[in-house]
DNA sequence: TTGAAAGCGCTAACAT
DNA sequence: ATGTTAGCGCTTTCAA
């Protein structure tokens, strides 16, 4: 920088006011530092300036695994978001495991980030409440009562697997299994609500629960392929009949599907499925999978701005930010076959509702994911 | 820092010296510096640390896109093995595109990261020759005559590719479409060694070659569902009979499958198919995918220890580090049924060769990875 | 509008 | 084995 001054025949100072793109500057001079630096291929060392201003440029995104196709996708659109805004994007992982995410919200990488967006799973609301406020910090997923001061940024997971299983229901399914029920490893994680909205549509349609039907898919290798495998596999051999299976994420439903195969039955003719996230893998699977799709634009976009706000130093209050999905009507369901007479071009999805933006959840009674599916 | 010490009662330095972990501090001193350490939640300043020792910590991979399923698990790998040597991954995205790969190699970023994972596709030899040595970088990939003086990591292309060809022949297959073949774009990615790979075993079964069957996916969305749904769905409506494709990664061949099973064909009955990656989905595909695995654990270990060796110093030259990989035969290419009697059973894979560690490619003859396929 | 100088928190050379 | 001190490259008061 120095040399870039001399070069220029102008102080530091001036050098740095051209940098950081200072109003005061003039026209002339900024071209004669400009050239200075070209000439040079002179770069600002960040290190440096970190030191100096106390920022470093880069959020950290901590999610439980970066592998895990959804969390791939939702990586991939904050880091675009992160990008157009200037910022640099560092992904962790923390396995979905407690001790890992304590360790994230504590700070563990407080000197490289001036942020987190944090998709918690195994943290408890206790967690959240005793964390030292260290660091600007947005948590990806809904809000259950905790108190700890933190910004939300969500869909409405009730709402969504309400209408899943409903959509299910309304199909003619009455054994409907919920795959991925993992009530003891997941506690700010998706299921617990997911689980309730899929509870609540079998309240509307006057049926009773049906706790044997609620499917854990293991401690170990949370919502993995392997695991729900097995678990659906161990249903349809040993459990009660089934007739529809309502999966909590993508993943498990390829899983199940599978499974169903191997069992000597077929999707959706003896068990309708319906999956969770629209990865983009899910139209091209064969049958085209019936899916929640969240507006993850929306949600990757959400939650760098509001980070990037309480970074720049805006006050954090606890507030939940919810974002739209829509439920994509495919092949899995059997809805698409009995309704339009099979369409089978996975490019053209069948949509029951148009994704919204995100908006706060006290006008969400207004916002478009509230009218009623046709 | 200084409060440490003062609470301590030594000076800056000691404390510094037990942070670091450097070896003549006395276990007292150690123990008192330490718990003033706890009583203060000190964390070290990255910046300065980063400022003072030129070095941030950080190192850097960058990859066509994040949320492709095998670069996805490659990060995943090669997150794991920087955490496990101390190091942190920032995960950058170039879109496969020429102009971002440049802006990487040029060092983008080099103020953040002390070194650099590329993984190429649209950059030419003649742009690695070009670039201003700035950061250490390794590139994962087969080396084409660069010239750059990089080291290459990467699995032998060619040989997998003319084994997962010579397989389908094998089956009695002989009208073998080679999917993925998108030389265009593609300079310093895969497809041009993959396709080689594939007109060798049809040499070698005393076969013409048929380029009416190497298809192109397009210069959009390079690899895409999409893309590859499009031009599967062309060569099936109105191109020239296929009884297998070999497809150049497992997004192909899903989507592959899918164009398939809308012609109203089956797999592997009427189209055998064989991927390539292996990615986590493959298993649990219906039917179950045959594909190419690369050793990614030994990829991502060995680039990242290269990497840090770069880092700490040593000299680059340029050198190819070769993978293992192995054939993972499953049911879509019709061999499983024909040979075992139809195990279905995803978790138990018929594996026809065994992974072998990284091997340099002077003694890659001697490597597991020669021994001719059984 | 620009210059001079202090200091961000840390490490390493030099001392003791 | 530990203390002292200079300085990494930048931004930012304070002056002019």
């Amino acid at each position: 920088m120095r040399d870039v001054a001399a070069r220029a025949g102008v102080s530091p100072r001036t050098v740095s006011n051209v940098v950081s793109g200072y109003v005061h500057v003039s026209d002339d001079t900024r071209r004669r530092v400009q050239s200075a630096i070209d000439e040079l291929r002179y770069r600002p060392n960040v290190s440096a300036q970190s030191l100096r201003q106390g920022r470093t440029g880069i959020i950290g995104l901590a999610v439980p695994e970066i592998a895990a196709p959804y969390f791939a996708e939702l990586a991939d659109l904050v880091e675009q978001a992160a990008s157009e805004r200037g910022v640099t994007l560092l992904v962790e992982q923390t396995g979905a495991t407690r001790e890992r995410e304590k360790l994230v919200l504590e700070g563990y990488h407080s000197n490289v980030i001036d942020g987190l967006v944090l998709s918690p799973m195994a943290l408890t609301a206790a967690d959240l409440r005793a964390r030292a406020p260290e660091i600007p910090t947005v948590l990806l997923g809904e809000r259950i009562e905790t108190g700890g001061g933190l910004l939300h940024v969500s869909m409405d997971n009730v709402a969504a697997a309400r209408e899943a299983t409903a959509h299910l229901l309304r199909l003619g399914r009455r054994r409907v299994a919920a795959v991925g029920a993992d009530l003891a490893t997941d506690n700010l994680g998706p299921a617990v609500r997911r689980l309730a909205g899929h509870r609540q549509a079998l309240d509307d349609a006057g049926l009773p629960r049906q706790p044997e039907l609620e499917i854990t898919t293991g401690r170990t290798g949370r919502w993995s392929h392997r695991s729900a495998y097995a678990a659906v596999e161990a249903l349809l051999t040993s459990g009660p009949p089934v007739d529809a299976m309502f999966c909590f994420n993508d993943v498990l439903a390829l899983s199940a599907m599978r499974a169903i195969h191997a069992a000597g039955l077929r999707v959706p003719d003896d068990i309708a499925v319906v999956g969770w996230d629209d990865i983009a893998e899910a139209a091209y699977y064969t049958p085209a999978l019936t899916t929640v799709r969240p507006d993850k634009l929306a949600i990757a976009r959400t939650a760098v701005d509001r980070l990037l706000a309480l970074v720049a130093g805006e006050r954090s209050s606890e507030e939940q930010l919810t974002c739209g999905y829509e439920l994509v009507v495919r092949e899995s369901c059997g809805a698409a076959a009995a309704e339009r007479g099979g369409d089978r071009v996975p490019t053209r999805d069948h949509r029951r509702r148009r994704t919204s933006g995100p908006s706060r959840s006290e006008d969400r009674a207004t916002s478009a994911e509230r009218s009623p599916s046709t």
